[in-house]
DNA sequence: GTTACTGCAAAGCTTTTGCATCCCT
DNA sequence: AGGGATGCAAAAGCTTTGCAGTAAC
């Protein structure tokens, strides 16, 4: 919790109870789904303050934010390069436990830097399999 | 451009015009890129209309949207499997002309059936390296 | 003649911003 | 005390929808 104040970040009520909501959390949240979680135990915090926390934490590289979802943003606390399971029915996005070593030859690049790479695999999951 | 009418699609002129701009197209353009180019030359159309008709390609599986960009929608005619590459900087998407053999062991999929996989590079374009 | 498409305006959603107040440090 | 954080309401984007008129088939 130290790295925070470290940062430089005041450590509010509503501050900490984003982040314990976030920390270790895999469901890849949206800020509505943050705000419903929090406003249960707390019921003044606004939305708001919600997406300024988010965007916060996310200029001092605390989350990350993933572009998955066409709809809305989601939001990752975990920094460490990983991958996507992602189903096309119900948009669950699950973690993939599985790096791959991807390697671009320089006639493929385009001139790009290359920075890091990211892997997104659809289908369907488990639960609209059934349906 | 048969494919159309076998398909049910009126080719109304502003359609026509919007299919002209997407085939071969390689930007991935967003409905007010296409919208304003095509105001150029038919100044009555829509935004509306650009949004209904990449809605409609796109659910005749004419065309595909990427989600790759948080702010807005971006489509591709381009219906081969195919990877990006997107400039950290300036969000410019390019596409990789490679592919890779993705296998994803039983034991991470989570029970999904896995349908596809797409890759993202990110990195800097040789515009921005400059920069 | 049908049916689908167009274009306008209005509405809908998510996300951002302005600003006065508050409260961490 | 100072400066960032909060929360409200308003605004800003992007995208969708309703609907009357129009054009493709």
């Amino acid at each position: 919790m130290m790295k925070y104040k470290e940062l430089g970040l005041k450590m509010t009520p509503q501050r900490l109870s984003i982040i314990s909501f976030l920390e270790g959390n895999k469901d890849h949240p949206t800020a509505e789904d943050i705000y419903k979680k929090i406003s249960k135990k707390f019921p003044t915090i606004s939305l708001a303050t919600v997406y300024k926390t988010l965007e916060t934490l996310k200029r001092h590289g605390v989350i990350n934010e993933i572009t998955i979802d066409p709809n809305r943003r989601h939001f990752d606390p975990n920094l460490q390069r990983h991958h996507h399971l992602i189903c096309s029915r119900c948009r669950k996005i699950a973690d993939l436990d599985i790096d791959f070593d991807l390697v671009l030859p320089e006639d493929t690049r385009k001139g790009f830097d290359i920075i890091g790479n990211h892997v997104e695999f659809y289908g369907l999951c488990i639960d609209c399999k059934k349906k």
